[in-house]
DNA sequence: GAGGTCATTGTGAGCGCTAACAATTCATGG
DNA sequence: CCATGAATTGTTAGCGCTCACAATGACCTC
């Protein structure tokens, strides 16, 4: 009841033309719009084409348009929350555009993935690409590389040559920590993300330049993979520094918060009341933390936006609105984790 | 530095040919990986396609072949770790065949966004459709739909009419109740997931029949929406039949297990003396949980594999290796939350 | 009613590639 | 030295569509 096996060959765009008793052009037409149709025509068309169940073809289109109206985007580990919602919303935005997306999603990023995934792409006919690379190594592979289309990344920071879209992860970092000493801690600690990370390096900014500010020398900071368990490790060194300084912790993202509350815990180390933790992304369990996680929202949906936009842009050979590379702002959400006060699950957004 | 302007037409083959010497059919062969082609010729070839920086195209050669080698997939809840894993390694097992990816993500899988999804998909001139489709609503809609390409569907469950792969849901739920009574519980509670979701109907019937071929009554079954929150909601309704025979609860996914945990933690209910708590999933949080959580893990590579070399034989006209309905066996981790035993993160499997 | 305009439809030429077949070259053996 | 067949290369015809332009006819204006 599926398929459709009435005919081998798949009806052209001649045959229904046949059927209607019309030329193939005029299928085009209606089938493109065009204003310039009778209705009457037009109709005789739509009822041949219901009726074969044709379906344009796209090869011929393309080759005739030379517009695949396809976009690529590569991406790495993506079974993480904010990649995974980047290719969401990418996909959304590019849907919403009439485009279509194809995929690479790499275990790594490296020049050589990166390289081959451009070429594997371009083999695709893609008309442009998006690259989720938020190693610094992929920015500069990225720059290196030659493509026969426009590339904008994202997640690589603003500081790249190529055009980028981004979260403005220095201002969270900013929010998160300033969070936590307008909370009354005399001074923040860091868990790091990876060090080949751009994002990782711009909430370290974020936090050095705050506490600076602030005048406050920034304590040790700590670095770890982004893994639950490198923050467990990391949170277990920390509970060696309770009592000695250590009140508040700013964590580069939510899945190593995750396990430096663990490590806290086991040491009998309390949340918020003796260390006060933050995280940033504010991934879909961070409210279930135990306790609910103080963290940074990244409007990934924005994201997916702006990337196209500014992908098509390129490509329709448009001056980008605006500058060719675009910071999001990010937006705290405070929970229990930095604050005395434990609210009830599902009335803080999210 | 990154784009090659030099002519504003991409080169053609009959251009490699005139640079080379030799007729564009050659340049075809070489690029084909044809035999019968002399080695000088072919270094000819070769030198002129580097020098261009030729890339065949795609819309041309597909037109040519009729085939787009572009496979199409139909997700919802990408963002979700199951989904988000699925879709990961569909592209790589669809990469390593020679095929690309297109994907479509839906806020919601019903007949009219699934319909729609379809006829975008072969607008794109996909060859065949994979539909993460875990809703029931969904293999519904798919088996009414005409579509001119071979469908596979992954998670639906194995009684669809709609060829499809699945890891066994009940089996998975079996290996987690089972593994409850042999710890000494004389009852199993269970969380479920929603009701439209085959996945979660099968997981509550390997929990049943557990049971009652343990001979024991299943007692009252909760209902959840995956989420933390519902989890953390039906958490605290459980927490209110401690003492009163409630010792276990199998949760039907690892997040909402998260919410549970909370809402007995909250309690005062300790995990797992009081209560343990299995979940389904074995999300990379699932281990940094308090306690860590007992759960059952997926292959999902295993899945996408399958699920491709499913959906190229029904392409190729292959008659399916096996059945076109595929079970996958998933695999219980167990950790602190249905064991007194605490074991150091990173010891256990993943 | 001639001339013009507009709406509507048709015609022909590619888009850049591969498949099928034709033509050429080359090595080999009788 | 030429026939024989294999290896190598070239030629031609589409694949199914859109674009540019031509053709047709209806309608209007003076």
């Amino acid at each position: 009841m599926t398929q459709v096996p009435s005919q081998l060959r798949p009806p052209t765009m001649a045959d229904v033309a046949r059927m209607a008793g019309v030329s193939h052009q005029t299928v085009s037409r209606v089938l493109g719009d065009h204003p310039n149709v009778r209705d009457e025509t037009r109709a005789k068309v739509l009822r041949a084409i219901e009726e074969m169940g044709y379906r344009r073809n796209f090869s011929a289109r393309a080759l005739a348009t030379r517009r695949t109206r396809t976009l690529g985007v590569v991406a790495s580990n993506t079974t993480l929350y904010g990649p995974a919602s980047t290719l969401f919303a990418l996909e959304e935005a590019a849907r919403a555009e009439g485009y279509f997306v194809s995929t690479v999603s790499l275990r790594e990023l490296t020049v050589r993935t990166l390289s081959e995934a451009l070429d594997r792409l371009s083999e695709g006919g893609v008309e442009g690409v998006i690259a989720i690379a938020p190693q610094r190594s992929a920015v500069e592979a990225l720059a290196g590389l030659r493509h026969p289309f426009p590339v904008v990344a994202v997640g690589t920071g603003s500081g790249a040559e190529v055009p980028s879209v981004n979260v403005d992860q220095r201002l969270g970092a900013r929010l998160a920590t300033g969070h936590l000493l307008a909370a009354g801690h005399r001074r923040v600690w860091h868990l790091a993300g990876p060090e080949d990370w751009q994002e990782a390096a711009d909430r370290t900014a974020g936090w050095r330049e705050t506490l600076e500010e602030a005048g406050v020398e920034p304590p040790m900071q700590l670095r770890g993979d982004w893994s639950p368990l490198s923050g467990y490790r990391a949170g277990q060194e920390l509970a060696g520094w309770v009592g000695r300084g250590l009140t508040a912790v700013f964590v580069a993202n939510d899945q190593m918060a995750l396990g430096v509350l663990r490590a806290l815990r086991e040491a009998g180390v309390r949340t918020p009341q003796d260390v006060a933790v933050a995280g940033f992304d504010d991934i879909p369990e961070a409210e279930f933390f135990a306790p609910p996680l103080t963290t940074v929202r990244q409007d990934f949906s924005t994201v997916g936006k702006r990337s196209i936009a500014l992908l098509l842009d390129l490509i329709e050979g448009r001056t980008p609105s605006g500058t060719s590379s675009v910071a999001i702002e990010p937006q705290l959400v405070v929970r229990a984790s930095t604050f005395p006060y434990i609210p009830q699950p599902g009335a803080a957004p999210g």
